[in-house]
DNA sequence: AGTGCATTGTGAATTTTTTCTCAAGGTAGC
DNA sequence: GCTACCTTGAGAAAAAATTCACAATGCACT
């Protein structure tokens, strides 16, 4: 194990063996090999090695991964063996889906308050959460101990989502707004557009029947 | 210009260009150089005259881009200038809220048809579309020229949706269940998965107050 | 205890991606 | 038309990520 900066492809990828290993571990499986574990994540064999690297030394040598212990280390190592409070500024369709989606809850990640600045919806009572107005973002984040945004607001309410988020002291948002929003250097923001997956996906579709 | 493999980095840089040369262009920019372009996406801007150096001459030096001619010759090329019919199978909180969402509409991916295994809700209308059941899924392919699919059903049915997906032809698939599917070499799948980015998020969080 | 087998962990090689640097080539003002 | 200035395009260099290859090492079976 060395103590380098660890790549961002090398957490995403994590992230896939975590799920991959939660499968297997319902599955059954004891034991994983890092050949097999990389065939259910597409990728190669070295390159989990390679990751897993990063943090100890896991593996049995002639034997594989233990699933269950290897699955605690990586959840410690990510810090995700904790919950991480959530506030949700936007309650659209988007906001309203992903209050109701258990998977995210199931992974330690809670959606403690869900706020709005359509007067129409504040009070509104939405999957156990009543709507709150977005200018009380900074109270309630002492009061629930929030510490991750995310911004499901429209793409021109979501600079101001993202300053809320700032004042109140956020280290953490997701913006699911398609639009790039401005926030000071200590403060990460990661973009989740799907429709960049799909522009993704339709530039290959294109290219295939292309001239290379 | 050469004419290499396209890198996957690129092509997803390449979506946020076009999503900020869209508000540039909406806000009356005429013409941007790399740097203040680079600026606005988070990138170097060496990095931005590199990624459409993929594909032609398009600057004019001195001056910079024109921004709508840019645009067109991105969207050219990444092949998003024509629309794209898709397929929703799986119609729960996500799945509704893809299907009243705008902005995919706006981008040109259309959802054209949205299906369901559950008895219940098949017949039931939802955002202009009626919920077909799942298995007539080839049919209305051939119907409705759908090329994308969308899984949107709970993670132990996006295996069997893939399935109905690639014998209905598709060669595209954006799986949004957080669940792996095994598709023919031949056939794209793109995971779209918010737990896995919160993950990423929660690590940048975690290690900033870590000994490095 | 010893032998054979399987699989890890890791240094080295390779490949890919990013960044640097600057000549080439436009524009605008005079 | 000439000069000064600006920004692109692209080769070269640097950095980063991936893959290879194999020694190290633990287990199982005799």
């Amino acid at each position: 194990m060395k103590t380098e900066r660890i790549p961002q492809a090398t957490v995403q990828r994590m992230a896939v063996y975590v799920q991959v290993l939660e499968e297997m571990l319902k599955n059954g499986d004891k034991v994983v090999s890092s050949d097999k574990l990389a065939l259910a994540c597409d990728v190669n064999p070295s390159q989990i090695r390679k990751d897993l690297a990063y943090f100890g030394e896991f593996g049995v040598r002639g034997v594989g991964y233990y699933v269950q212990d290897l699955l605690t280390a990586i959840r410690h190592f990510l810090g995700i063996d904790r919950p991480w409070n959530c506030a949700l500024v936007g309650v659209g369709n988007l906001g309203r889906a992903l209050l109701r989606h258990e998977h995210l809850r199931k992974r330690g990640f809670v959606i403690v308050a869900a706020f709005d600045c359509d007067p129409f919806k504040i009070g509104e009572e939405i999957a156990g959460h009543e709507i709150i107005c977005t200018r009380r973002l900074k109270e309630k984040t002492k009061e629930f101990k929030i510490e991750i945004g995310l911004i499901t607001t429209p793409p021109e309410r979501a600079q101001r989502a993202a300053n809320h988020m700032v004042e109140a002291g956020f280290k953490g948002i997701i913006n699911f707004a398609p639009t790039r929003v401005q926030v000071p250097q200590d403060v990460a923001v990661d973009y989740v557009d799907f429709s960049n997956h799909l522009i993704a996906l339709a530039f290959h579709l294109s290219s295939w029947s292309r001239p290379a």
